[in-house]
DNA sequence: CAAATAGTGTCTTTGAGACACTATCGT
DNA sequence: ACGATAGTGTCTCAAAGACACTATTTG
């Protein structure tokens, strides 16, 4: 670090990969893309793009999840960065992982535009099998998994994957796929209450009582 | 990452940058280093390595805390990867930031042989001033503190920062300055009770009753 | 025995968990 | 009225917090 010529020390391709998460029929699902050419043909990956010169770690990751993904303004966070030497078999690559969330309907609007090859996969099915993956995105995708059930305890990371109105019920079920677990009703609701407040709506058609809209609260 | 010219893509210069905190006089203090060059000659930096052509980034930061602090097996993890366009006046760079954490006797050991430059700094003192520090180290410094303070409260990684033998009270000094704040000594006990397992030794020579020394429990 | 710090027993308060109950829709 | 899901009241139990007490060393 001392000295001024960078010349003399190596460089290396940086990309960011995307592990974009959602919630569809009752199963956590994550975008993948399948590969057309080798390394790994026909494998599927995570999809991913090269930092530019000019461009932060943060920037690349909405980038990517634009141009892969086809979506805007969703929530994301860096994760982890893999950085071993044969990660890809064609040169050192080092991959910083993002972690993305998206309600299902938001993702469905765009589906088909530019999601070419992308296409759901769940990632229970994924992780429990012993379907290889390309790179050591597998990896990269239990860590991620990991990570995402971790902070449901203990952060709202979970409102991330539910519209900007949703019902208890549907919240709670969000909450006990990525936990693993069911959970008591009247005790989900009385730790989410004081993070939410009602709107005046509620669902309507079902043969059944009907279920209020909420919001997530903004303040605190 | 369809393509296998890799020539097509930009090539960034990659670095660790080293987070060695310990515990001294009743501080959090941090090891870094004084730059005797531009830019930001004469302020502090983080000690760091660039990153390999055949090196994973674990590798580099293991590099990096033997050369840059003398140290062997001590704890680390990594912590974040910082990307902004800018942080770095020379160059492009993207830093990967590493935390270790060691008990000040270890570093003690080795200070003065090939940390030549490098220095405690009080951490609370550092981030409580508007002292400038060197590249964007103090945002990662302030990010490391804050995420040691997290993982107190959820794992064992304050263990790391005493020795392989400790006293209770030593490792609630440690706790409280971590956390910032007093703790109630035997709430303090009944929590750690189940991590560790006596000694047969205790200190001696203090004008007051001895205390026990205990070691982590390994097993779970 | 006094000063100083090490170490323990126990009451209170808070929150997680379990479960039984009531409410409101469509048919 | 009935099936189905939404929503609430309350008991239990375990952990966190607060505080008062006892224990063991040196000088």
């Amino acid at each position: 670090m001392e000295n001024y010529d960078s010349s003399i020390y190596d460089k290396l391709s940086v990309a960011v990969d995307l592990l974009v998460f959602t919630i569809e029929n009752d199963a956590l699902k994550i975008l993948m893309v399948e590969r057309s050419e080798d390394p790994f043909a026909n494998m599927l990956a995570l999809p991913g793009v090269f930092v530019g010169i000019k461009e932060t770690l943060d920037e690349a990751a909405i980038r990517g999840i634009r141009e892969e993904a086809g979506l805007e303004d969703i929530y994301f966070e860096q994760l982890y960065s893999f950085g071993e030497v044969e990660r890809d078999p064609r040169m050192r690559i080092i991959s910083v992982a993002y972690m993305a969330l998206v309600p299902i309907e938001k993702l469905n609007f765009h589906a088909g535009e530019r999601t070419l090859s992308a296409k759901l996969v769940d990632v229970k099915e994924l992780l429990g099998s012993d379907e290889k993956v390309a790179f050591d995105h597998k990896k990269i995708i239990e860590y991620g998994r990991w990570r995402l059930a971790n902070k449901v305890e203990y952060t709202k990371i979970a409102f991330h994957l539910v519209g900007e109105e949703f019902t208890l019920p549907n919240l709670q079920k969000v909450y006990e796929i990525l936990l693993g677990k069911s959970l008591y009703k009247a005790n989900f609701r009385k730790k989410i209450a004081p993070m939410i407040e009602e709107t005046d709506r509620s669902t309507s058609g079902d043969a059944h009582r009907p279920s209020k809209l909420y919001r997530l609260k903004d303040e605190e």
